[in-house]
DNA sequence: GGTAAGGCA
């Protein structure tokens, strides 16, 4: 049941151990194959009868050819099966008190304990109940069945939880994903007209905010005069701003998870909020009826724990978060004595320890680690130990878990373990809110995650990664992977008084990260990111280095004045400066090259390259050598990689094991590469312009985008930034390594046992000149660039 | 002369 929770920061208490947990997969399967969690297995076929055996295309949806009589019939079937279990969720059934309490207030915050439901049941209340039908235009004798009541979006951080929740609703309710219930994530948009519930990515959302789309943000007749009135008035300019008039009630889900893109999102919805009422007021006023063009915007603030008084302050509510109970487990939790020095081998050692002292019906271990590279260590560690089980003790089952593992490695974790085996499970933070890994009652925490850190410096960010302590919060959550199916336990290899000193809460991204693309948006939107309304302000500086990246690039003329090319920058899914890249290629004759190449840069590693096969690695590197560098040796691995493709080969996976290739990349950049295509294409752009062999077009386009990330050879062989006093060492996975090039151009520095570029390509530094930002300001700094020539 | 956590448009 709802209960008005504590005001102010809430620091999670042992009694809730168990609850502090990320819910967005918590009461639905994510994918068919996956190992059913709750509900029988036949339940499940059901369910995936109804939506097909996965995501469809818009079209296939809404005009499926299956949307017969037999068909509805079952879907009706269907859903009065999930009603029973529904019915008692604690969502559901505290719905008159969430429901009153939305209704009569323009911002309300909920924390959903793991298991409570909210997720998917909040969306289908505010459709069906009575309190919400009252307020939304059930008197209005113009409604259908799907105007009646409000129009939804609820926001996801993550694509597979969007989609999957978008599944699992429409399965409730009977319909069909694409009908009243859809969603619109990344190269899936499964919505039609009819959509009134739409779960979408948070990166969605914020697109949408920024690059409106015409037709569903106009109001009919045109906005009301005092918008346009008002323009040119910092507090109240709502000129650019999207108000988002699709919807009525917003919903941010796992708030808590306080991303760049919820932060943005919370701060434009205030300000949305604020427009709408206003306007809406002055539509009443100014017609003097009930027929009001401009609705009120609803906010709701979703997540399982977050700090309800931050939230609060920031959205002005003057209401108490609603706290929802949710559905778990009991967690023990323990710490050691004193601090320990190896977390690796404590970890293995207090692994062993459950393995021989609890059977094995007891459940699975998950521990977690900061990387990949303790992980490797840890599971070293464990599989020597097992070989020392005495004969005829259980076995064990050692899998490494994270992102950049190959799918049929991180497959496993759902495939069912063998008989009389325990299966132990190394898993970085991946397990804490993206994966959930069945059969888990024991977690042992090191402690430790890693984390992206920005060192700002005028000359431009450095980015790195670097293991940090986790913060209260996390480690609670990690706690609570132990009690999703029964009682559990958890070790902590730290003491009591460690914890005590941890962070409450993770830092929000917004603190920790490259702000222009942020930044570019916001002023697209008609705000100012200065002054803009921030739960946590990242501070001026990095804010200022954006501007600074924004202006170089020619995407604004001053901090609150976009220019064209700044627009047409915002139409591609891509970082500004690698927009830029793309725009410059269409001038200088190369956007089939640079496509490719933005395509895996923005993807992940090309090759893989571990430490023991390093040689045999590189010596693959070099069949597809390009002697400009990484960017062109990159793009000639895809075009073999889709040649082969094409051809209708069968052992791709193969091919690329034997030449060190990262499938996953490959695949995804193809995706992205598509999008890229279609969007140019929108843009009334060729991308079939290709260079052919004439590739130093494809490096000057570059260097239209990462002229900040550039260096020159010095006398004695080092490069130094041109842009700033750094010296910066070529990445020894890099093609140019022991070349000596007179210039550099690359994507990334990356620090660790020194200042390394990453991704390098080569340059004739003559061409700074043409660019502007070196024509102003840099114009001294090319000069001592000439100098240093060889 | 040496690495990489997790996401998203």
């Amino acid at each position: 049941m709802a209960e008005q929770a504590q005001a102010g920061p809430s620091t999670p208490s042992r009694s809730r151990v168990a609850n502090f947990d990320d819910s967005s997969s918590e009461d639905f399967t994510p994918t068919p194959s996956a190992k059913s969690v709750n509900g029988s297995p036949q339940k499940k076929r059901k369910i995936s009868h109804v939506n097909g055996a996965g995501p469809s295309k818009r079209t296939s949806v809404v005009k499926g050819t299956g949307d017969n009589d037999e068909s509805k019939r079952r879907r009706k079937e269907i859903a009065d099966e999930l009603f029973e279990v529904r019915q008692n969720l604690p969502f559901y059934q505290g719905r008159r008190q969430i429901l009153e309490e939305i209704m009569a207030n323009d911002t309300t915050i909920i924390i959903g304990e793991t298991g409570c439901g909210k997720s998917t049941q909040l969306p289908q209340l505010l459709r069906t109940h009575s309190l919400s039908l009252d307020h939304y235009g059930a008197n209005d004798p113009h409604a259908s069945r799907f105007t009646r009541g409000p129009s939804i979006a609820v926001t996801q951080p993550r694509r597979l939880p969007a989609i999957a929740l978008a599944n699992r609703v429409a399965a409730e309710m009977g319909c069909v994903v694409g009908g009243e219930v859809g969603y619109s994530v990344r190269f899936e948009d499964v919505t039609g007209r009819g959509t009134r519930v739409r779960y979408l990515t948070e990166g969605v959302l914020m697109r949408e905010l920024a690059n409106p789309d015409p037709t569903t943000t106009k109001i009919e007749g045109g906005l009301p005069t005092p918008v346009a009135s008002r323009q040119g008035t910092q507090e109240e300019d709502e000129g650019n701003l999207n108000l988002l008039l699709r919807y009525d009630i917003v919903v941010i889900d796992e708030a808590h998870e306080r991303t760049l893109n919820t932060d943005f999102l919370c701060g434009a919805l205030k300000r949305i909020q604020k427009a709408r009422k206003r306007l809406a007021a002055e539509a009443l006023l100014e017609n003097g009826e009930r027929k009001q063009q401009v609705k009120e915007l609803k906010i709701v603030v979703m997540s399982a724990t977050l700090d309800p008084g931050k939230f609060q302050r920031f959205f002005e509510t003057g209401r108490q978060a609603l706290l929802v109970k949710g559905r778990m487990f009991s967690v023990a939790t323990s710490y050691t004595v004193d601090p320990i020095d190896d977390f690796i081998e404590q970890a293995a050692r207090k692994v062993m320890q459950i393995h021989c002292t609890k059977p094995a019906k007891e459940g699975d271990v998950l521990v977690f680690m900061p990387g990949a590279e303790e992980i490797e260590n840890c599971c070293e560690v464990l599989r020597r130990a097992a070989i020392e089980l005495p004969e005829g003790h259980m076995q064990l089952q050692i899998l490494p878990l994270y992102s950049s593992l190959p799918p049929a490695a991180q497959a496993k974790i759902f495939a069912p373990t063998a008989k009389n085996t325990r299966r132990i499970i190394v898993a970085t933070n991946i397990a804490e809110t993206s994966m959930t890994i069945p059969g888990v009652s024991f977690v042992v925490d090191s402690g430790y995650k890693k984390e992206k850190e920005y060192i700002f410096r005028p000359s431009g960010a450095i980015e790195h990664l670097a293991k940090k302590p986790v913060s209260k919060a996390s480690a609670w959550q990690r706690t609570g992977r132990a009690g999703r199916e029964r009682a559990g336990e958890c070790y902590r290899l730290f003491t009591q008084k460690a914890f005590d000193m941890l962070d409450p809460f993770d830092a929000p991204e917004i603190q920790r990260c490259n702000l222009s693309s942020a930044v570019l948006q916001l002023v697209a939107m008609g705000l100012n990111p200065f002054t803009f309304d921030y739960i946590d302000h990242p501070g001026r500086d990095p804010i200022a280095a954006a501007f600074q990246t924004l202006a170089g690039l020619g995407a604004l003329d001053s901090p609150t004045s976009i220019t064209p090319l700044g627009r047409e920058m915002l139409r591609f899914p891509l970082d500004p400066e690698h927009a830029r890249i793309l725009i410059a290629s269409f001038s200088l004759g190369c956007p089939s090259e640079i496509i490719d190449i933005l395509s895996l840069i923005n993807t992940g590693p090309v090759w893989v390259d571990r430490v023991n096969d390093r040689d045999a690695a590189a010596a693959a590197r070099a069949r597809f050598l390009h002697r400009d560098g990484d960017h062109l040796t990159a793009m000639n691995v895809l075009r073999e990689y889709i040649d082969l493709k094409s051809r209708g080969d069968k052992s791709l996976a193969r091919w690329c094991r034997d030449n060190y290739v990262n499938q996953k990349t490959l695949t995804a950049a193809i995706k992205v590469r598509d999008q890229l295509r279609e969007l140019a294409e929108r843009e009334g752009r060729d991308w079939r312009v290709s260079c052919g062999n004439e590739t130093e077009v494809v490096v000057r386009s570059l260097l239209q985008g990462l002229f900040m990330n550039t260096a020159v050879i010095q006398s004695d062989g080092s490069y130094r930034q041109t842009a700033g006093p750094q010296l910066v060492k070529i990445h020894p996975s890099s093609v140019l390594m022991s070349k000596k090039v007179p210039a550099i151009l690359y994507d990334e520095l990356a620090i660790t046992t020194s200042v390394y570029a990453r991704n390098v390509s080569s340059f004739d530094q003559h061409w700074l000149s043409e660019i502007p930002w070196f024509k102003q300001a840099g114009l001294a700094v090319a000069q001592s660039a000439d100098k240093t020539r060889l």
